[in-house]
DNA sequence: CTCAAATCAATACGTCTGTATGAGAATGAC
DNA sequence: GTCATTCTCATACAGACGTATTGATTTGAG
């Protein structure tokens, strides 16, 4: 990934955004029909360009996907960024909105979540995009650690609450909830019912 | 589905008994490649058979995957079925069983996991197989909501307790924590300690 | 302007895939 | 034993797919 920098000026220049409107077209696709449904043709007409034109931006379909993981993560990052807000809120309530944000309780959300799960599936035989999408994973749970850290120093939740298993338990429970919403198990209301309560009784302290 | 009885005598005997062989095939694919890497040649060869064979008593491939995803939900079925126990069992007892059930915690638990996991990412964008999957996910969730209602009787849960929304709620952390050990994000015994002290707060009452 | 790089597009190629077809072999009811 | 049915297999076929190749066009640095 040496010359992966991209130059401002010249004909370089609007390689990445190229690359990302593609992307957008790729994901787009498999919110439509999943993973399998992708080839290059479909992405290309989706896109509005040419076969050959896609594949001057990506060397291969596999390196299309990875770019694509990454560009969905990124959309994903900046939501959570979104949630984080000016930090002047309880961390308990930073901490329920970055859950919530698992729950999809919107169409855009929907499709973020059909593509993430469609990504997941493959990640199990495919280490690049396992490798990709667990380094989302860890930073998602690192916040969630942190989060639940601040918690206790203020005195917002008891010191019997373990930080690191409280996370666990509630990055589990938030992308199950998030995953019955998504094959309509359950009703997105109902999801984020049964999230707050979960953090109540964490908040409330020990059984 | 009117002819699906199978003959007990003749050459029409066997028939049933061959498309369970070619679906574990079709099954031991899926676990090592996903969905995606389902062929029909490789399933004949995975099966000992030739392409015509597995053409024989499929339609199709769509009807073959349908088939595959009713053998291993049985097999499933089967499983939930043993950990009811002879009933002796306290309905808590039970329940933790069952929902334990769903955190792989031996490499064959995790290849079923892998495998499902794979179906409930097609489901997404194929409703033939959506419908299969929910009638599963229903009669899951209707055994939690069953053995809650049994454990308020019995004086075990507290009155407060809402039996259809703690379903809810355990069936997903059980179902998330699932995918996180199965994704290498948590340990097995992490996540069944998480889902105990889920358990534990449950029982314990209101927050 | 010059020119090398970047962009875009059209076409071709080899492979893989689901399905169709036809034909031989095995089976067991009669 | 006859014979319809079931089973098994090899082969064919049409289409889709990823990728390679080639050439034209555009761009902006020198």
């Amino acid at each position: 990934m040496g010359d992966e920098g991209g130059r401002t000026r010249g004909l370089g220049a609007r390689h990445e955004e190229r690359r990302g409107q593609i992307a957008e077209a790729l994901l787009a696709i498999i919110d439509r029909g999943g993973l399998d449904a992708v080839n290059l043709r479909d992405v290309a007409a989706e896109a509005g360009v040419s076969l050959g034109s896609v594949q001057h931006y990506f060397r291969s379909k596999d390196q299309m996907l990875l770019f694509a993981l990454d560009h969905i993560s990124e959309r994903g990052s900046e939501r959570v960024r979104q949630s984080l807000g000016d930090g002047d809120q309880l961390p308990r309530t930073v901490l329920r909105r970055v859950l919530a944000e698992l729950v999809p309780t919107d169409e855009r959300r929907l499709a973020e979540l059909r593509i993430a799960t469609a990504f997941t599936a493959r990640a199990l035989v495919n280490p690049a995009l396992a490798e990709h999408l667990s380094t989302g994973y860890a930073a998602l749970n690192d916040l969630l650690v942190l989060l639940l850290r601040q918690a206790r120093q203020t005195g917002d939740a008891p010191t019997t609450l373990d930080p690191e298993r409280a996370a666990a338990g509630l990055f589990a429970l938030a992308e199950g909830l998030g995953t019955h919403v998504l094959l309509g198990q359950t009703d997105a209301s109902t999801a984020l019912a049964v999230l707050d309560e979960y953090l109540d009784r964490l908040f409330a302290g020990p059984p």
